[in-house]
RNA sequence: GGUUCUGUAGCUCAGUCGGUAGAGCAAAGGACUGAAAAUCCUUGUGUCGGCGGUUCGAUUCCGCCUGGAACCA
């Protein structure tokens, strides 16, 4: 069984930083569990480490993609798979995507038919309340675990259905659900308020950077708000400014705004999806600790 | 100094023809199996500016005081 180490947290607690000492002291290449800095050209925004801040440390799975691509969960999952397999001694995983880190950790199939990611053509023109009725009748247990509201939810199960012609419940069924790898994972957190300064704080940096250049930038290149990369926060903020109805101030504020919120959800996931250890990264003594198990951990030999 | 408008949830504002009030945003919590930095759900007691008056009862009507805005001098 192959070594994942997972470094894992909302934004700005400061991964990347931890994940490079770690990778240093043991010797191991990280992989980023990141939906956006796929992306190329998507830097500031994106917090992406610098070749500098590396120190030497491979990384994966950045910069792997041109800002108009696509990209998702069970992409990140065959690569970074790939990436583990193939390795050495094992692999750190440095993200806050947390269904990116799911997906590859544990036995988490996607339809292997399927072969894209946008939803059946023929379900578009049907209300939220007529998809999610079709899905009651087809695969109840699915439908109660979705809202009627939630129309990207109910597309896509039913689009697993028409491609596959299997229940999205049905699916979830046949699957284990157990790690596939002798994984460890740490939450690097800290005190929330103290986190929101530090998010307040990264993205006025980001700003003095020339984020509103970047995106201006990529605009130019043909991107669009439009595009999946574009979703990120850090970069849409900025097409009310692009046209003309907000100030970048403003933008600014909804950056910092979005920013928490997303942290936020970030605990959410990490505290209820997967057996996080967390660490408070304001806490020194509370680092070595989590160091020294980490060394215990990768040293024992797995079974 | 005068006239008019205004002071309701952290913010922007509704509303009660008198029976102690509600939206959006924010915030907090939650869900999550191919967009996940996405998508979606839940949660609203606040001296209704202050003091008096009328009334069974006032945030709602009346008077005074006080903060703000505009206009006239």
């Amino acid at each position: 069984m192959k070594k994942v180490l997972v470094i894992a947290g909302p934004t700005a607690v400061g991964k990347s930083d931890f994940a490079v000492s770690i990778a240093r002291k043991l010797g191991m290449e990280i992989i980023s569990g990141d939906s956006i800095q796929v992306y190329r050209g998507l830097d500031i925004g994106s917090g992406k480490i610098t070749e500098e801040e590396m120190q030497g440390v491979p990384h994966h799975l950045i910069d792997i993609l041109p800002p108009t691509a696509s990209y998702s969960a069970a992409d990140f999952q065959s690569m970074a798979r790939d990436l583990i397999d193939h390795s050495e001694k094992g692999m750190i995983i440095c993200g806050g995507t947390g269904l990116y880190l799911k997906a590859c950790l544990y036995d988490y199939s996607f339809n292997q038919e399927e072969g894209e990611s946008s939803c059946d053509p023929s379900l578009e023109q049907y209300t939220n309340q007529q998809l999610y009725d079709m899905l009651e009748k087809t695969d109840p247990i699915q439908a109660q675990k979705i809202h009627v509201n939630n129309r990207r939810r109910l597309l896509r199960s039913l689009t697993i259905q028409i491609r596959s012609g299997k229940p999205q419940s049905q699916m979830e069924k046949e699957q284990s659900h157990q790690m596939i790898y002798d994984t460890k994972i740490i939450g690097c957190t800290m005190e929330r308020s103290m986190l929101y300064e530090r998010i307040n704080r990264r993205v006025g940096l980001m700003y003095e950077k020339g984020l509103c250049g970047e995106v201006e930038k990529l605009l130019k290149q043909g991107v669009s708000f439009d595009h999946q990369s574009m979703q990120g926060i850090g970069y849409k903020e900025w097409k009310p400014y692009f046209e003309g109805c907000a100030t970048q101030q403003e933008v600014i504020e909804e950056i910092r705004k979005h920013s928490r919120q997303f942290a936020k959800r970030q605990y959410t996931w990490l505290n209820h999806q997967m057996p996080v250890e967390w660490c408070d990264m304001s806490d020194p003594s509370e680092i070595q600790h989590t160091v020294e198990q980490i060394e215990q951990w990768y040293t024992k030999t797995s079974k």
